[in-house]
DNA sequence: TTGTACGCGTTATCAC
DNA sequence: GTGATAACGCGTACAA
């Protein structure tokens, strides 16, 4: 391996590392014209400084990193969108981690990137049912980190999400206005903060129109395909509901499925609506009642967030948390007189 | 910052940082009693060794660099699921970087991670167009790179595809066989080699039924959905097609959007296939006919690739291309016998 | 303005 | 089996 390196370049010019070195950085005085000479003679032989001997050097590595339950879901891909284009326009880098909603995977991640990989941490959770305390335990060497969506109420640390207790109620409101008066709740863990803010949006709106609440519409999904599959041929065939609001686009998709199955309408039989950032959430059939998340904005405000928090290198006064608003966007899934779009 | 490191663990034990460093690799000897000492305490401490210091010494980063177009799409979300995958199960993290087909976004991109930030390189290229050569200017020193999907033909590089000349063959023969006459193709950019490809497929479909091909039904379009909107309503007023054969399915999406406005009916006025790798092609209104790419095999074999490539070392009897078998999944949108599912 | 010299945290080599 | 030491490539005091 006979690659380039500062020493290499320095003897080329006749010059010393140090003058090359600063060549590179905006800061120190060097000749204008024995820097273009350098940056020149650099392109020419392709030399870039060391990423990893610069890191060691300045003690940071301008990356962080991203964790996420899943990637197959447009949601957290719109978000790694929004990440990535803020984190380059800061001169970032993203490592991205996929727990696939497996808590000892995401307590992995987070103990890995403790090693000076990342300057900082940008988490969408998965282990809420979990031992939260593993974050604390680096103590005033945490990295910098934010939440988005998924987060754990009970640590300490900025977080994006979205007003999802009032959104849920509108939701909930809306179907009832549809005229729906036995509405099941479709969640995939109901003890998961986000679950849990969901329901109570659902359990309000009902109380406000005078709708019994009963347990047993609160429908406890997996992350399972089939299993949901089966769990929600069940609520429909056994509970007979007249309205599905579902916490989660999967569990919707897989409402659409067993409908077609049981030779149930929708909107006529069943009217659904969930949270979804599908963009062709319009195309479906039919064409689906969306909450959809701002996904792209939730990323790029929690990139912008950790930023802050990296700028501000201790200063603690930022706010701690931001609220984007979801838009609710009506469709046939939940019309009264469905007609082709 | 005080944060641990090797020498702070050494100092905690008594023990020299020689010995601590073997407790963290496999090779070395060492005591086992010492080992588990050093492990406990570290565990303790929190100590980890440093990701940037060892990477230095070692002169590898244990990590790849994934290059897409764009994330805003089932087909790489599912590919880079597939390639994190591999990567984590061999201790490597990813990086991400989306071009958003912007071809100088794609040169920087190369560029700076010459720097030594990743030991190899997985790319769906952006710049087909344009000029190639920059990926040659490294000479010997060029990182290992597989190149998925969509790639150069000019570089040669390990690559992964799939079958798409014979997919589109028969994609369009399945037009053709479900009574189309008038196929038109919709392609992004039909200079690109994937557009090609499938062009060829499609030109040669129509040659084997005896069908005439007309230029004017190859409907070159574009990345903005505005643009495409205009486009295709266009082609599908002026040249009156029954059958479209999409290339990519953001097409096959605006299509059907252009079709509700214009009160065309798919399949009875406008059959249609696309390429996609929506995993709720069944549930669109009407259900999609789709070429569906292994996306996540794809990414996971790229993975697998680049990991051979780097064991090998420099040894380069490897195979330069792996091709992935497609799936036509014909649904209602080329039926003649629609009903619902 | 430029050069010298040291250290960032780690690991491989060579002693012991 | 363990310790001392040099080196990985770079950036910055400090000296010139």
């Amino acid at each position: 391996m006979d690659s380039i390196n500062i020493k290499k370049l320095a003897e080329a010019l006749n010059l010393s590392t140090s003058t090359i070195s600063r060549a590179f950085r905006d800061n120190s005085d060097i000749n204008a014209a024995t820097k273009t000479l350098i940056l020149e003679k650099a392109k020419e032989l392709n030399y870039q400084p060391n990423h990893y001997a610069s890191n060691l050097r300045e003690q940071k590595s301008k990356t962080i990193a991203v964790i996420v339950p899943e990637l197959a879901n447009n949601y957290f891909s719109q978000a790694i969108h929004g990440i990535e284009r803020v984190a380059r326009e800061n001169g970032y880098h993203i490592l991205i981690y996929v727990t696939d909603d497996d808590y000892s995977k995401e307590v992995n991640f987070i103990n890995h990137l403790h090693n000076g990989r990342a300057d900082g941490i940008i988490m969408s959770v998965s282990g809420e049912a979990n031992d939260h305390n593993y974050l604390n335990k680096f103590g005033a060497n945490r990295l910098p980190l934010v939440f988005f969506d998924r987060v754990y109420e009970d640590i300490e640390t900025p977080r994006i999400i979205t007003n999802d207790y009032k959104s849920s109620f509108l939701a909930t409101e809306h179907l009832i206005e549809q005229g729906c008066k036995r509405i099941s709740y479709l969640v995939v863990n109901k003890s998961l903060s986000i679950g849990k803010t969901r329901m109570q949006g659902y359990i309000d709106a009902l109380a406000k129109h005078n709708l019994p609440f009963e347990e047993q519409l609160i429908v406890d999904c997996s992350n399972s395909y089939e299993e949901n599959s089966v769990i929600i041929k069940n609520a429909l065939t056994q509970l007979k509901p007249d309205g599905f609001f579902a916490s989660v686009e999967r569990l919707a998709f897989a409402t659409y499925y067993a409908c077609y199955n049981l030779n149930i309408s929708i909107p006529e039989d069943l009217k659904i609506i969930s949270f979804s950032s599908l963009e062709i959430a319009p195309l479906l059939n039919p064409s689906l009642t969306t909450i959809t998340q701002p996904a792209t904005e939730i990323g790029t405000e929690a990139a912008k967030m950790l930023f802050k928090i990296l700028d501000a290198n201790g200063l603690k006064n930022l706010p701690s948390e931001v609220v984007l608003e979801s838009k609710i966007i009506m469709r046939n899934s939940t019309s009264n007189s469905p007609e082709k779009p």
